[in-house]
DNA sequence: CGGTCCAGGACAGAAGCTGACCTGGACAGG
DNA sequence: CCTGTCCAGGTCAGCTTCTGTCCTGGACCG
């Protein structure tokens, strides 16, 4: 017999009773004492929890936790299993393989109905075609992450610069050091909330551009988030100028109610001027596209500033006008 | 890594029913691949049965049925269905409050070392300010659907008219019978993929736009998918005139190479003209913002068609030079 | 026909395993 | 208090096993 169908054989007689004594199972197993020992010592490296009871009447017992207890869901908690796992994957994070498993795992210790359930879910997770993946986050630096918040600990990290990777140029990377408040996630992008240290301000990190450096600094004390919610303060941000900053903003007034603008201004600003006309601020990675995003909006309009979006107005209306230029 | 946890990592992998070839699992447990065809045949030795498929795209496949040890959640594992579940109210399906009572049930059930990993990842998803909530889908629609697709029964059911909600007017629900084939979400929007048996035409259905009636229609023999993946199909579908129909479509002439076309082109298609031009297919909700959609590139071009997009042209043109009007 | 995949033999070197022996600590009962 | 039973863990020699690197061969697909 092999290690490692020892190694199960041990398991599953574990599971039989609750204590085993050392000598019995090693002449059931039919090795030394000292072999069982160092068996129960590889199980518990494996994760499974063994508890020994010393003295007379003592031995070896598998743990509530190893010995998974069925998962006891209602239908809705299986669904929502089942889909959670399915479409992790799209989630930004290197789940997949592991999102996989998980739900092997879930699956094997179910009671058959809801095992039924779970199976009859196959979800397809597909991102449209033409839409860049967005960059993945191994799941280690997400873990380093959480756990320093947990711990309230300073991280030190190096910070790519933005529209690289972390791997591309070691040059790029910039040391930083931040206070770690929230790990969040939206569009499969994630972000970590952090006070910034070397700033003194608060600021929205990429955890794709982010590699953090051990050891970790010294314990803060938490701070709150402005506003009080983290939701909002992040929402605010993707407005803001940390994250998506736009390297060009400019304000139109449109020939549109407010109400009308609102659902489509993204992450612009919209101010009504009266009934019938609003402002719209809006920033873009040009001139040209913040012009033409204004554009969309199908009504007549007119370009408030600053200078260099009245202008990027002219060249739009000369290439709309003139086929092939300028 | 000892050899025994490879053998429960490699069932684990197994367990997860895709075909795993040999040269994969080599590297995800980094192993040769030699070595991997000896884990299988010690599975093998173990009682496990497990099918070899030979040639491109074969691999291994644990056959259903087999008794497994209890297999442990690991780090992995863990995190994967902490961040799952806490991101799953971002999917659009309606399962927040089922998603977090699931977490619990599973936390319940892990060992204490886990446990607190688990409780180290906190997690918040957050909309972006200014997106629209996608509709959520009732999670027994869902399982409705999901599970007539399993039982391959004809799924009678009213479908609402586009851009409008189910509940909006009962008068634009149509009837529909269609056999259901697969569950897609993208983007937090989820879609069946079907063959609608009035139109005789796979079609791809909004789920929020979808009531299921009672009871289901007769049993039907699946069809192959055109192209035979789901992924690519349901992309294809995007860009089609099915779900994402776009009302006004057309084509210019961008002064810029393809490759730097492609990345931002979305949902359009690309093709090249020569070294320094392309030819840039899009659509719209309408003509103004179809051309107004070109302008972003920032670059000179040409309206080569429909006529409408070329009056849009000339309107845009307008625009961008007088202020105010037209 | 070449590419991809599984199947399995041979072999040297490395790694792991085992049993024997040891000390030490926890626990229960006479 | 002392003894027996049990777990915990260190060490060490000897041996088994495992692994990577070869190799050949067959199945399958386009």
């Amino acid at each position: 017999m092999t290690t490692t169908s020892r190694l199960l054989t041990l398991l599953s007689l574990l599971q039989t009773r609750r204590d085993w004594p050392g000598p019995l199972l090693a002449s059931r197993l039919d090795v030394s004492d000292r072999t069982v020992r160092r068996d129960v010592d590889r199980l518990r490296e494996m994760g499974y929890s063994i508890r020994a009871t010393m003295g007379p009447d003592g031995g070896y017992r598998l743990d509530v936790g190893s010995e998974l207890p069925p998962l006891l869901f209602d239908d809705d908690q299986t669904v929502a299993v089942a889909v959670a796992l399915q479409v992790a994957p799209a989630l930004g994070a290197d789940v997949e393989e592991a999102a996989a498993r998980a739900l092997g795992t879930i699956r094997q210790v179910m009671p058959a109905r809801l095992r039924h359930r779970l199976d009859a879910l196959e979800v397809t997770a597909v991102r449209r075609a033409g839409d860049p993946a967005p960059p993945t986050v191994p799941l280690d630096v997400l873990v380093t992450l959480a756990s320093t918040i947990r711990d309230r600990a300073t991280l030190r990290f190096d910070y790519a610069a933005r529209h690289a990777a972390v791997g591309d140029d070691p040059q790029a990377l910039a040391p930083r050091r931040a206070e770690p408040h929230h790990l969040v996630t939206s569009h499969g992008r994630w972000y970590l909330v952090g006070w910034d240290l070397d700033h003194d301000d608060w600021r929205l990190y990429s955890v794709d551009r982010l590699r953090p450096r051990l050891p970790h600094g010294p314990r803060f004390a938490p701070r709150t988030v402005p506003g009080g919610d983290v939701d909002a303060f992040v929402s605010a941000r993707f407005k803001g100028s940390d994250v998506d900053a736009w390297p060009c903003r400019g304000t139109v007034v449109l020939h549109l109610p407010a109400r009308d603008v609102l659902p489509f201004a993204g992450d612009g600003t919209v101010t009504a001027v009266d009934e019938h006309t609003c402002r719209l601020e809006a920033g873009a990675w040009s001139w040209g596209a913040l012009a033409a995003s204004f554009g969309r909006f199908d009504v007549p309009m007119e370009a408030v500033g600053p200078p260099e979006l009245v202008s990027a107005f002219a060249t739009l209306a000369e290439r709309y006008a003139s086929p092939g230029g300028p």
